[in-house]
DNA sequence: ACACAAATGTTATATTATAACAATTATAAA
DNA sequence: TTTATAATTGTTATAATATAACATTTGTGT
């Protein structure tokens, strides 16, 4: 189990998400190093390749792009090509470290990988600075599993991506 | 003002919207009908391709995909391209007269045009027979908009879309 | 009939994603 | 340690979705 920094970092509430100019270095660094334990407690494999592009969607907290992902790649990889990226994708995916923001194709981190069970998202976007936030609302996730119960529907899976402008970019 | 047999048609609540084997020409008719009345009294110009395309957008309730609209109009109209279906999609999104499923990249009806204002909708969509319903939560919406106003973020449109099995393809 | 704006036609291309098969690398069984 | 096997990555090609740009036609109001 890889000791890490992220047990040192208090976690804020309420907002702090949204903050323009936090250290981000912690953000990357907690994300590969949660990555790495969940993965080695799974006996699944975060190669190189895995490990970089999981990396690289954690430069920012904007979704980002396969093929953006794959411009950067390329620099360090000649041989890179769709497929390496859509690769790793689809591991970082099912691994639950990142979720794809449908209503942009594009890849964000998961702030906070289930061990257990990979979940999908809630997301708010903002449409001015792009940042994307994860919410945890097991309230709405709730009342939305109630809501196609009593149609008779059983949800398996679900996308929430609302968009707008996070406190920052309010100021105008 | 059309008069649409819309009016003599007792709207049925509670999980009817599944129902595989309703009489789907009134959605049809129901449809085009609002369409031309929105339409009319907005002085938006409802032609024949962008009728058309909504008809076969209504030709079932499962989302469809802009390159199927195109092989079916491309039988009636052989110059039919992509621009033209995009085109008649842009439009008949900002009329709010469908909508985008953003995570199949395709489109279904509105079953209920708002006059004044395009809402996004919230679906249900089954994963077997790929019929998709809308829901009209406003419990969830509000929810989701007080969640993002703890953070400070000001939401101006969302995307819900729910998977899973709807409940006559459960039997199983 | 005319002028203008809106809609459509047309060609080309951008963007996102996957298929198919070959080569390589890791793992663990013999 | 070698070898068999499965997993990963390389490579080429192409599918699927969407838009740009400019020409032409059509509709609308004057």
């Amino acid at each position: 189990m890889v000791q890490r920094k992220a047990k040192q970092k208090t976690k804020q509430k309420g907002g702090a998400e949204w903050s323009h100019n936090h250290d981000h270095r912690l953000c990357i660094v907690d994300a590969l190093d949660r990555a790495a334990d969940l993965c080695a407690g799974r006996g699944a494999r975060l190669t190189s390749i895995r490990r970089r592009v999981l990396e690289l969607i954690w430069s920012s907290h904007r979704p980002i792009g396969a093929y953006s992902l794959l411009e950067v790649l390329k620099q360090e990889r000649a041989n890179a090509a769709p497929p390496t990226i859509y690769r790793a994708l689809e591991f970082l995916l099912e691994q639950g470290l990142i979720h794809r923001i449908e209503s942009q194709n594009a890849y964000i981190g998961c702030p906070n990988p289930d061990p257990d069970q990979q979940h999908k998202g809630m997301f708010l976007i903002c449409t001015d600075c792009g940042n994307a936030v994860e919410l945890e609302e097991t309230k709405i996730d709730r009342l939305l599993r109630n809501s196609a119960s009593n149609q008779g529907f059983v949800i398996e899976s679900r996308t929430v991506e609302a968009a707008g402008l996070c406190p920052e970019c309010q100021v105008s």
